[in-house]
DNA sequence: GTGGTCTAGACCACC
DNA sequence: GTGGTCTAGACCACA
């Protein structure tokens, strides 16, 4: 993973972000075990506390839970797993929604671009 | 319009895209005329040079013409209209799928996930 | 006629040039009595010493006749008429052999994109 | 190359101009490095961003291309040298059968002379 | 050293 | 007053 911040948003924010997105890509697998939280806050460089609120705040979510003395293991639980996905790609859409909305198109020409698209990209 | 600009992106081709949107959006009508090169560029705090060039670019693009003396105006060519506003929605969905793909969804996943969305949206 | 000297090149040359083209235009017909010099002169913006420079040499090449007290008149010889519009498409015709030989191509290229250019003009 | 710009039309024009005919001749080779900008603009006698604009301008068309930071060079693409040696003839026709035809001639006259020509000139 | 961008300020033609 | 062009000089990213 690479760490590339933008101003203006708390950084334990963004790093919440990259989590989500590295869990759900799968490039953590269920039950993986984290790094330790000095090992990734000195690749991310970050505060170990940055990192540390980061990453507790994904076990607030359920996304990661610790065992006391062994570490961070990334959740197992399909049905979050599965929440995430669609958290992640509803936030997609969303975000396609209001950009295109903010441009002047109705919900009925969305919806019709959007089925173009599709079809143009299908018959790609 | 209000004007910030991000670094690492050359100002003119912003610019440009900030007028691509607002004549899509209908802020400039066709047929509008355009407040003069020198005010836009006060206005957006950049070189009147650089406004030039911005404006002058899409007028190649067709987006825009001028005449000589009496100034800048939105063209009135409905077909040019038609594909700025495809080519910016086209845009929209490019950039969705590629960061829905790089999140790890395949094609199929991402149509389901959309479907699923848009019906959620009209249950609303 | 409307005159507009270039400078480099002797005015009562450009002038001389001027009455071949109107004369093999047909702005004087053969016959046709021209105006009297101090007229051409104003008109043109001349010395009358010029253009009476310029008459004078066009009257040794045939293309006008003075009757001594009636003025200059356009020569009604057809064959000289003839052979003006000749010289006049000839250099035309020199000229473009010129530019495109400068322009590296042989005579056969040069053939070969007249009769093309030439089809082409046909087909449109 | 010499420079020579005539006054009332744009200087970078000029430069498009001579590049183009420059390469069509084949000065420039396809595939050769172009002297550096801020030489070329000196050789010339232009302000660099002059100079820098007609290339740009160039590069649009295709004649050229450049690679950010070793130079600039003459397009490889034998279609568009082939194309850019045609529409340089092709202007040089238009321009010749513009001015006969402001001379009076009709289009059948032009091809005559144009023949007569072309035979007399076999002859010589 | 390369191409590319930007600013500041000037001049021109047009009506 | 409009768009358009030109100059002078600066800075940046890249390798």
């Amino acid at each position: 993973m690479e760490w590339n911040f933008e101003a203006g948003v708390p950084i334990y924010l963004q790093l919440m972000d990259g989590f989500r997105q590295a869990i759900a890509r799968g490039e953590y697998p269920p039950g993986q075990k984290l790094p330790a939280v000095r090992d990734l806050a000195v690749e991310a460089g970050v505060n170990p506390n940055t990192m540390q609120r980061a990453l507790a705040e994904l076990e607030r979510e359920g996304l990661v839970y610790s065992m006391r003395t062994s570490g961070r293991f990334v959740t197992e639980d399909a049905n979050v797993l599965e929440t995430l996905k669609k958290e992640l790609s509803d936030a997609c859409f969303e975000a396609m929604y209001e950009k295109l909305t903010a441009l002047g198109m109705t919900e009925i020409e969305i919806r019709e671009a959007l089925d173009r698209w599709l079809l143009d990209r299908a018959g790609i």
